[in-house]
RNA sequence: GGAGAGGUGGCCGAGUGGUUUAAGGCGCGCGUCUUGAAAACGUGUGAGUGAAAGCUCCGGGGGUUCGAAUCCCUCCCUCUCCGCCA
């Protein structure tokens, strides 16, 4: 979250990004309820540093009537306490609720746009493949290999979920691999996470109150299943404050990932493009604030390099004000293309957060020992993004007779070259 | 899930209603000494908020009281034993 203090001190430019987002945000009523909060609070503090002095001088006065005398009336200045300590909360309360749902500020050289209509393509990569023949979506290549089957999936689970078997469970298992050693050489440390958090922890990392609809949830406990790993990654160090010299620090990480879309009908239904779970492996930075650019631009590259040792075109996209999510204050897309879908497909998002998420999860650094506390720079990417970058594997390797031939990088994974068709 | 014991600063640990402004130790910072380091000695050392005085924070929340780290309720977490289980 923004603090009230950043908002105070830059009213014209939280309104304007407000408005670039299309997110209207009670800013005017945050700054009066600070002022509010801010009066109170000075009247109880006040008061409240009469009643310590007064009652450590009872506990020194031995005469009895002298006692009863004072003790009244500090039980009447109690009660006032009470009172404006009640009504304290109740502003404190709604504050809080409010800065809650203003979003982050915008990068300024975030293109402006009201939607993904206006997102911008700043690069590309790779030559999409000339095909000889038509070539198929994954769906019907799945059927050709004998490896998704999509019926079975939602007879068990519902519409939207599948079961990957045999070569193509095994194609998932081998980028996920491929995506975890390549980060991981490079010094990103690999974490295990809980796939389950305490609303609290998603509190913190800005999934609630305002995204509940899209989130899984225990209906017993306080357990909420991830949407992603970034949530993870924002609540590792919370309430805490990290020593000098620990920044920055590099994590990835493979998860499950559970979204409650409502998707509409007719929208992306076929295939395993979109589903309510799915695999993902997430990288995630925490660093000091002047080297929060450099890492961007460090995870940009690293994310775009995967789908260039795959050998699958791809495309990134600098999002436009509209289309940046809540944390963020600037996101790139990394997109690959999917012949036989005839689109591009989303795998990755690149996002800086700045100290947004660190305030609200309350976590900060010390630069040097004799420094004071600051709020860390924080910043998240995907790399990749599982169904979709098998997908895009799966249609850009096909043959004319439905056989995938196994990118050369994933062939120590697969321990083959070509996933054939299968035996009817 | 059952029974018991706990949760105090970066760490250990004292504190059972009023000079506790949280003792003491370790660690850490700074200084003196030293060619340098160690040791020793000195000194300092939590966070938040505020212009400051001050106020708040002893796992979270609530209560009792003029006054709570201390008493009560409740929740969470950790440890030990039992049950269940991959």
């Amino acid at each position: 979250m923004l603090s009230v203090q950043f908002i105070r001190e830059n009213v014209d430019r939280v309104k304007r990004d407000m408005l670039l987002r299309n997110a209207p945000a009670p800013i005017d009523r945050i700054l009066m309820l600070d002022e509010e909060r801010k009066a109170f609070l000075q009247q109880v503090e006040q008061l409240r540093a009469k009643r310590n002095i007064v009652s450590k001088a009872i506990g020194q006065t031995k005469d009895p009537t002298e006692r009863e005398i004072r003790i009244t009336e500090m039980r009447l200045v109690g009660d006032e306490i009470d009172r404006l300590d009640g009504v304290l909360k109740v502003v404190e309360g709604e504050l809080r609720e409010k800065l809650y749902e203003v979003p982050n500020i915008l990068d300024p050289n975030v293109p402006k746009g009201p939607d993904e209509e206006s997102n911008v393509v700043v690069a590309s990569s790779g030559t999409k493949r000339e095909f000889r023949f038509q070539p198929r979506p994954h769906w019907e290549l799945g059927e050709i290999v004998g490896g998704l089957d999509l019926a079975r999936g939602a007879r068990m689970a519902g519409s939207r979920f599948y079961v990957l078997k045999g070569p193509l469970a095994r194609l998932q298992r081998s980028l996920i691999q491929f995506f975890l050693n390549a980060h991981t050489a490079d010094g990103f440390t690999e974490c295990y996470l809980p796939d389950m958090l305490s609303e609290a922890s998603l509190l913190a990392s800005g999934q609630l109150p305002k995204f509940r609809e899209n989130l899984y949830r225990d209906f017993e406990q306080d357990y909420y299943f991830i949407p992603t790993a970034e949530v993870a990654f924002v609540n590792l160090y919370r309430d805490e404050i990290l020593a000098p010299g620990s920044l920055p620090q590099r994590f990835v990480a493979h998860t499950p990932c559970f979204r409650r879309e409502k998707m509409s009908a007719g929208r992306d239904v076929r295939g395993i493009k979109r589903g309510h779970q799915f695999e993902k492996v997430e990288m995630f930075v925490y660093c000091e604030p002047d080297r929060s650019e450099e890492e961007f631009a460090a995870l940009v590259a690293r994310t775009r390099a995967l789908p260039e040792k795959l050998g699958v075109p791809h495309r990134l996209l600098a999002l436009c004000s509209g289309d940046i999510g809540f944390n963020a204050t600037k996101t790139f897309d990394i997109e690959v293309w999917a012949p036989g879908q005839d689109e591009w497909l989303e795998v990755s998002s690149v996002s800086n957060c700045l100290d947004f998420q660190a305030r609200r999860a309350n976590i900060r650094y010390r630069p040097t020992a004799t420094d004071s506390p600051r709020a860390p720079h924080m910043l998240n990417g995907s790399g990749l993004a599982l169904p979709r970058s098998l997908i895009a594997v799966m249609e850009n390797y096909q043959q004319e007779d439905g056989s995938i031939v196994v990118p050369e990088v994933l062939r120590p994974y697969m321990g083959m070259d070509t996933i054939p068709v299968a035996v009817a």
